[in-house]
DNA sequence: TAGATTGTTAATCGATTAACAATC
DNA sequence: TAGATTGTTAATCGATTAACAATC
């Protein structure tokens, strides 16, 4: 395994480099040894110029006239994701979302394997969610040090988001992927990632307002 | 409800909406009359001048040397979204990540209304998600008319997710909140808004490697 | 060779940030 | 009035897109 180091890529960037994994892998299914980055283009709706730049920073050369090594190229994102040797996470939260999670077999493809899950509820508490056992809150510091596990998948209701939080932190977590909508607050080399349901939501809801009042009834679609 | 008509905002600033409602409703909690997008900023961990220029999309004037008037900017931002009135979705697929949606109460904030739900296993339908009555899929196209809903919430299988987008669009739905990892084929007038988590994860991992790359012990947490 | 595609350098575009007069 | 803040106009920054020589 040639354990590169890479660059910062810019974020954009990055959130398509799944998008890149999906489509390549797809490809490898089909025996093909070779993809261009217009054929990625194609199928993710970019611009071929756009898919050059982010391959760039994996720096995996393609040929001129060919395209890209689809095997080396995939190699190269998970690498650059560090989604090659499966990474351990906890579940913070035992709820209907986290069993939502813990279910989702397509996080294998993403390196990541939820070992655990956490709750304070005392019924909740020694049962098993999807398979995955549920451990007290209490014992977080313990087997978070003991399973060397980095990265904590917060779950909990917002009023609990922060408590959580530093219960994590005192455990050692470094990276929280946070399903709450509370702003946590973590000292500066700690990595949060906000899951905003929210926000995404607002996007389609102010473009669904936008197009209603453009044409209130249904119409374009064949019948 | 004076009803205006708004210009399409940046994403990104739409993004952040949904942050400044929440700061905004927790200020009405404390009765404040007004409030500064200087304030908003700092709990928000943004630049004043962002939010003066997020804020001045939806039209509410501010007072130098004071700020915002709260309820009005609390009613201009949800008039924008569309969110004053409630918006009845359907959930489509009736799994876990269903579930989980369908008992989220945070929701109701959002002006997001789950009126029931759908999927194709016999022995899913007739019974009830978090309250929500899930209806066979052959049932989709009768009751999306009946009901006059907008929204589908895509939450089954990747594999499913195109077939039962197209159903989605027989019936006459016209946003699609997606679940899937499935980039969807839907004619252009057809809103399609991706909650890609993989992207996400993305981001999360790629720094946690540079992290870990720079500093693979635990440190710097006060212990 | 002709056609397709890469990868680099430069141009464009859109969002963020700065500066500052106006105003409460 | 002094201090804080708005809202506008301009500058900066970063990401996307274009152009094109090099190469398979």
């Amino acid at each position: 395994m040639p354990k590169t180091t890479y660059m910062p890529a810019p974020t954009p960037t990055v959130r398509r480099f799944p998008e890149y994994l999906d489509v390549l892998r797809r490809a490898l299914l089909r025996d093909r040894e070779f993809i261009s980055g217009t054929r990625i283009a194609n199928e993710l709706k970019l611009e071929p110029i756009q898919v050059r730049k982010d391959l760039a920073v994996v720096g995996v050369a393609g040929r001129p006239g060919v395209g890209f090594p689809v095997r080396e190229l995939v190699e190269a994102l998970m690498d650059f994701l560090g989604w090659n040797n499966g990474t351990d996470a906890f579940l913070i939260g035992a709820g209907s979302l986290a069993a939502a999670l813990a279910g989702f077999h397509g996080f294998k493809q993403h390196g990541l394997n939820i070992v655990a899950a956490f709750d304070v509820d005392p019924a909740k508490v020694g049962g098993q969610l999807k398979g995955k056992e549920v451990f007290s809150m209490n014992h977080l510091v313990e087997l978070t040090q003991r399973m060397h596990v980095h990265i904590g998948v917060l779950t909990v209701p917002d009023a609990a988001a922060q408590e959580a939080t530093d219960q994590m932190l005192k455990a050692g977590i470094r990276a929280i992927w946070n399903f709450t909508s509370v702003k946590l607050n973590v000292p500066p080399q700690i990595i949060v990632e906000n899951v905003q349901l929210a926000s995404s939501f607002a996007v389609l809801s102010s473009r669904l307002v936008q197009a209603l009042q453009q044409n209130p009834r249904q119409d374009g679609v064949e019948q």
